[in-house]
DNA sequence: AAAATAACCGAAAACCTTTTCGGGTATGCT
DNA sequence: AGCATACCCGAAAAGGTTTTCGGTTATTTT
């Protein structure tokens, strides 16, 4: 009993096998079984009866080795445990999965060191590509070693602009955060952002300012940056409604931000969204949900954004390249913290 | 420009080009490149020189081929989605990527023909042996497939007793809560649980109540069921205060639910944990450091769980087998929601 | 009926690496 | 000097598949 289950003491089925049972040569097994043409009706069943008899599964190292390409990707990322990879992971292994590619998973957890040795099995194992996922939207240098295949770079773009980069387009959702807040009603729009050393929470405030003098307005107060979290938004909207206790709606940073925000607003006996609108960030399900009333929030669309990448990464191995920053685009989703003042 | 870095026009270098550049055969390339013996030092150099200078990279799909172990091993998720997976995942990763295996990741979707279509994919890439993740810790139905490779399951264990699988100690768990509850000093302990459909939700029940019972204590009023929710905690921390106020602690199902007690704890005037101490399962992160105080709870190692899978597997490949549920063990995060009665 | 054509099948090369085994050279020993 | 011994190196096979091209058989045309 070497193996669990299934094994017969045999190692697997090779297409000679195949051909041997079927009573042909391997080459027309092969060509039976990749439906080419020119073989028989009555061989090519033959030839199936026998591959599913011996439950023949084709080896792809031999196919690799042969056609110069592997018919696999490298999906490399800098710190899984972080909120955002997952999705982008999602969306890309959806993306090839419905393909014929098969995807390596690397976690370089923020380390240099172990990139480059992730970079190198990938190479040795012959990806046809390979995409790079940061951890943050700032840009993050490109891979140093010389990789032969293409790369895409998403969610943090490429410092050199010749990569290919696929990224949220956080001053998009900056602006149109603020537009849902105006066609809501309101007016006096506080911003309480997150921390200043992520690019994205520059870009959304960005976006948001520019919205707000767009529509001739002027915010309410200064933006407030901190960190990504619950006790910063409840001590930011602490100071907000001493300042100014006249605010009719707050743009968070984050749905973390946000929460704490709505915290605070209730402890003070300010209703939502009566009294004051709350939006954030992300569209993290479980914050936003679970929140009183529920949180309106921009979803930066990340599985979106993995399966763009995976596409271009198609593209790009069949030699149809680009080249630069591409941004996607993201939507508001609407819940209960947002409503129309009347 | 077929390439957009490194090409240089030529294909990658092969074994032979190193042998031909360093003067000597591929065979000798071969055992300089590998360590063998058998090969004067002078000749290595000269050879490391080559290899370095065309930057060679061996072919992993021959190596594979010809050693009939490709060196990958197959991740199988049910669904990524999930906030189970991705600890696991990273643990698995993490010690996979330590040796010289890659993981293929594969996302079935909840989808039973999409995971058989996976599994034929990794069959087909000859990975070494597979790793299942289930997406709940209630049993799963074993791989349909005759897989000719050994394969872990983990989270979810298999319904057939003979596969090995690698499962949270959720029993435990629930055990560990109340036994921390009692070690502060609490008494009147009431338990507001999660989903009743998870095996989950019934074990860690399980678990505090046989504590109770050890330490001769009442659960106070009944153990409660509802969702894995914010809205399911409050509501339920409703119910719990108007029937039984005289409550000193509070174990929740999970971390989403205590998020919720917590809410109404403090909207009613209690005060955690002076007045009750509150606990949760999982240990999530996002929703126990934002608490307010921070909330305690049981953390189910999953990462850890990951590693011991991958560990597992890699026994198992080396024909060292294993059967049947092993349980991992959990811990207790302490945090500011439970301290001392004084 | 002979020739031309179409349809089908098989031998062999190619992909790249590792390993085995035999041959060759220098060194040490008698 | 002659022989045995280490020590190195190279030729070749193996691993499983796909593709090309030449060959064989069956079918149609004249």
């Amino acid at each position: 009993m070497a193996r669990p289950s299934g094994s017969r003491g045999a190692r697997t089925a090779t297409l000679s096998d195949v051909a041997k049972l079927a009573g042909v040569s391997v080459a027309t097994a092969s060509k039976a079984l990749n439906g080419r043409n020119h073989v028989h009706a009555q061989t090519r069943a033959r030839v199936l009866d026998a591959a599913a008899q011996l439950s023949f599964s084709p080896n792809s190292l031999a196919r690799g080795l042969l056609a110069g390409r592997s018919g696999t990707v490298g999906l490399l990322t800098s710190d899984l445990v972080g909120r955002f990879s997952l999705p982008i992971l999602m969306g890309a292994e959806d993306a090839f999965g419905a393909g014929q590619v098969s995807v390596f998973l690397c976690d370089a957890r923020g380390d240099a060191i172990r990139e480059r040795h992730h970079v190198q099995a990938l190479v040795s194992r012959r990806v046809d590509g390979l995409i790079v996922v940061g951890s943050s939207t700032d840009p993050r240098p490109p891979l140093a070693d010389a990789v032969d295949v293409p790369v895409v770079y998403a969610y943090a773009p490429s410092e050199d602009p010749e990569d290919l980069s696929i990224v949220p387009d956080n001053v998009g959702a900056g602006r149109m955060a603020v537009e849902h807040l105006i066609a809501c009603g309101r007016t006096r729009i506080a911003h309480i952002s997150g921390d200043r050393d992520y690019s994205a929470a520059r870009d959304r405030v960005a976006g948001a300012t520019a919205a707000l003098d767009d529509a001739g307005l002027e915010p309410v107060g200064q933006v407030s940056y901190g960190t990504w979290s619950e006790g910063w938004g409840r001590a930011a909207a602490g100071i907000l409604l001493d300042r100014h206790p006249e605010v009719d709606a707050v743009l968070c940073g984050s749905d973390q931000v946000a929460r704490g925000v709505m915290d605070t607003l209730r402890e003070r006996g300010r209703t939502v969204p009566d009294d004051v609108a709350v939006m954030g960030f992300d569209n993290w399900e479980v914050l936003t949900t679970g929140a009183r009333p529920q949180l309106t929030s921009v979803d930066m669309n990340l599985e979106e954004l993995g399966r763009t990448a995976a596409r271009a990464l198609f593209d790009a191995i069949d030699d149809e390249h680009d080249r630069g920053v591409r941004t996607m685009r993201c939507r508001v989703v609407l819940r209960g913290s947002t409503a129309p003042l009347n």
